[in-house]
DNA sequence: CGCTGGGCTGCATACGTATACTTGTCAACG
DNA sequence: CGTTGACAAGTATACGTATGCAGCCCAGCG
């Protein structure tokens, strides 16, 4: 086993004391020119590489951030990770993703050990004690894309109301009557306010969706597909059919390229979130465009505040998302 | 803030020892059952919560295990990174994606910090010096999916010819005489290994690859969907496109799409890898299944054996593979 | 009743870096 | 020529946990 290089090695090369090392490889004032040179040269000589263990411990900090996620190989998690990744990078922080396996969810022992400076919470539950417990552990934390329903800490999020209502006007105006809803968990902001946003818009707009085409499934493709084969199915199938989201609505996708049914031609698929493979022109799905990197912009902004202290009232900031009109959508067969 | 709570505020509440604390946490040998209760009953009140970075510095070890990966957004990744997760986990051993992001490689210095217990490369170039750093900073690590020009330590890989040889028998079998092959870079394993075999295969076989039906690029839909567009504009495109992996054929299905060509009527595509995607019913494409959980726990046996200080001359293992036959090929038209 | 040994526990210290405090040096200034 | 102060570098110590070692207590034994 090769021996760890230590400050004190480096100090003894460069003819200096450990505290100099330190010093000089971090160009605190209070080294001459010609120290930092000899102990930078050691430093070299010897392939050092300070202890980030003993850093953290000395500094209480660890310049790490922790964003808990779902399993990454659902698509959409990636792209709210990576714009995060990048900007916590550009501030010298490093990303460590936590996923949420299995609705098991984490323990904030995990999160609260001094091994991150903060945390960002993605798949929260609208009840999630979650959040609170950070509070308790004195760790920072804000959620992006979710949001509690009695407001705990800093909060981010497309405007779901927003796209569902953009949904609801453009059906309404394609002239569907039979408009299915697969929509997300209750437990999540997500699944609630796009299904309730949904339901008043079409409502409102004199088609209201019946019982009978509205589901609640997870944010899948294969709990998409499964549905969706359920309602084609049907004696009266929809015209169309609004999923929770992007990769929920490949699933439907699929359900009806197996059923032989055309679309948009014999229905109507409508996503959210606008991931990039909803662009590719194998899918060219339309749906509402959510811009993540604002969304990662406004998560890290609030995380950095509350690490450097600014408490408040917990505020929560919305993006806004545009609806994005590609070659899944159409009038309803006459 | 909130006052850190240590093992030393156990220890009090307790009545006992600050090592005790340490030893009835861990149900050491050499603690009472009646001091165990006690210690476990104040950390509860106290919500006492180990500092990582402490035990860290004081042990040597971390239980982290650094995977360097390319950008998550790229489908295949999060496929190979989760079974690492999870065989990991069943380890007690947390895992740290490191994002490879921009071609710009990840220096040892990330890596060698006394951070992680052990390293996972999966995107390292045929003659990356990464490896070469690693061993000489003492840092376990492993290659998965990708090996060495020279071997430098233990490696684990799908097999790529005997994926590319029943793909050349494939298309030999249905009649193919005009094979374009869209792979990987020639500075990875994967893009070598693979090309390679194709075009001997192919060649045994008595129908070459011609040489402008042949391209190189990068591992990703889009790079798959720029390079199709310029095939499918030739004057004579050709009858079946090979992919390196299945992104890449994905952006060749894309293309496909878009200029009108049906899929296998008008031509045969072909990808590697099997990603969850390339069953689904919307793509179903045809293509060579690689058992990624095989691969990983390869990975991770030999990344434990590695730790544990077992060394000798790097093996590779390699992982089979399979030919999935779904509907993105069939013979060339008359 | 003294001796031995095993089981608990406490004491001292290591891990590697950062930082408050102290010392020493030298130039500028009165 | 003595005083002041800025600056450089060294000394001592903190961070929180783990662990080698010593001490204590008590049961078992002769």
């Amino acid at each position: 086993m090769v021996k760890k290089v230590t400050s004190f090695d480096v100090a003894r090369r460069a003819g200096v004391s450990q505290p100099t090392v330190s010093r000089a490889l971090r160009n605190l004032p209070g080294t001459s020119p010609e120290t930092r040179r000899k102990v930078r040269q050691a430093a070299e000589d010897l392939s050092y590489i300070p202890s980030d263990s003993a850093r953290a411990l000395s500094t209480r900090s660890t310049r790490r951030i922790a964003v808990v996620s779902e399993e990454l190989t659902n698509p959409y998690y990636p792209q709210l990770v990576e714009p995060l990744r990048r900007l916590l990078a550009e501030r010298d922080l490093r990303t460590v993703v936590i996923t949420d396996s299995e609705h098991r969810s984490i323990g904030p022992e995990v999160l609260a050990d001094g091994s991150y400076d903060g945390v960002v919470l993605t798949t929260t539950g609208r009840q999630s004690r979650l959040p609170r417990d950070l509070t308790e552990l004195g760790v920072a934390h804000v959620l992006a894309n979710r949001v509690l329903d009695v407001a705990e800490c800093p909060s981010c999020s497309v405007d779901n109301a927003g796209g569902a209502e953009a949904i609801s006007e453009l059906l309404a105006d394609l002239g569907h009557c039979s408009v299915a809803s697969i929509q997300g968990p209750l437990t999540t902001s997500t699944g609630r306010e796009r299904a309730a946003a949904l339901a008043e818009g079409m409502r409102r707009r004199g088609v209201p969706l019946r019982r009978e085409l509205t589901r609640r499934t997870d944010f899948s493709h294969d709990a998409g597909h499964r549905v969706a084969r359920e309602l084609f199915a049907l004696p009266h199938p929809p015209t169309a059919v609004v999923c929770g989201n992007d990769v929920v609505a490949l699933g439907v996708l699929s359900a009806a390229r197996e059923h032989g049914l055309n679309v948009p031609g014999d229905v109507t698929v409508i996503g959210f979130d606008d991931i990039p493979m909803a662009g590719w022109p194998l899918v060219d799905l339309t749906t509402v465009h959510c811009d993540l990197e604002s969304l990662a912009a406004a998560a890290v902004d609030l995380l950095l505040d509350e690490i450097a202290g600014h408490r408040g009232d917990p505020v929560t900031q919305i993006v806004p998302v545009s609806m994005v009109l590609r070659r899944t959508h159409a009038p309803p067969r006459a």
